[in-house]
DNA sequence: ACAAAAATGTTGCAAATGCAACAAAAATGC
DNA sequence: GCATTTTTGTTGCATTTGCAACATTTTTGT
């Protein structure tokens, strides 16, 4: 068997070990540049939604929020129609680190494709496309308590 | 830009996700997976070079591969020529269990990969493995306490 | 309309993670 | 040969992570 999933495995643990260090200068502690630049980018969404939209324990993504209202980069604002939800937004300090991250991001990125064509990275970027949709499917199954079958 | 990387931390985030709450059921919890499989590939590797191919700190790799030991997954053998290091080594334990998780990974694996031809398959695994060889160079290079410039 | 179910959010643990700081052995440089 | 640096391993502490368990609001089914 091609190992994919342990090159992913590698891969995406040298990425967020590399941006935790680095984001630490910006205040920002482990984990949390990943929330941040979803709310940047998608203001107004509920924290449920955005555990499910990065994989991550509604319990860990609750924690992970409050932190980052707590530091001043996002807001939590009352829904007008709906007493239960907090729709999450960015204030003036998470707008200012966006950029910085999204830099960082791009450079890991530029790194990450040294030697790649146009076309390959291209490719690459439709085939995990693919698979993040595969994969998502059974992570919602399975954080829900469902039991694969294999 | 494509957000290749995100991608990544997703499909990642799930992978381990699902693979912590399956392997419950044989009594490793959360992470142990990654170091046992390459225990049982790589025996009488030593613990910093473990640390190394997973791309997971030094020191969480210690205590995580003490646990191994203190659960009766792995052994820690001293080497007869250098006093300081220390190889590893599977268990029966371990051996057993391992087909387990190799079994799960392939499951994974198929599913991660459903709709995609041998082709497409055999591209991704080989895009990857490039990604994975650039980016390692930054994650240690950043592990070590150097800056990036950019 | 109303009971049952689902969605959303929180808190209490227990455990994993990682940085800093240290210790000891081995490798390197002169 | 010996001082210096590097490698390998550990421990202390603070933080993050996630399961279980709960509370509240909303949605669903009849």
């Amino acid at each position: 068997m091609k190992e994919i999933l342990r090159e992913i495995g590698m891969i995406a643990r040298s990425l967020d070990s590399i941006s935790n260090i680095e984001f630490k200068e910006y205040d920002l502690t482990k984990g949390q540049y990943v929330y941040l630049v979803r709310i940047v980018e998608s203001p107004g969404m509920i924290q449920e939604k955005l555990a499910e939209m990065i994989k991550v324990d509604r319990t860990t993504a609750a924690r992970a929020i409050k932190k980052l209202e707590l530091n001043g980069f996002i807001e939590k604002a009352d829904d007008p129609a709906n007493k239960k939800i907090k729709r999450l937004f960015p204030t003036e300090r998470g707008k200012t680190v966006y950029p910085f991250i999204i830099n960082e991001h791009e450079y890991s990125n530029k790194i990450a494709l040294t030697g790649f064509s146009e076309n390959e990275a291209e490719t690459l970027y439709n085939l995990l496309l693919r698979v993040r949709k595969n994969i998502e499917k059974d992570w919602e199954f399975v954080k829900k308590g469902n039991k694969r079958s294999y």
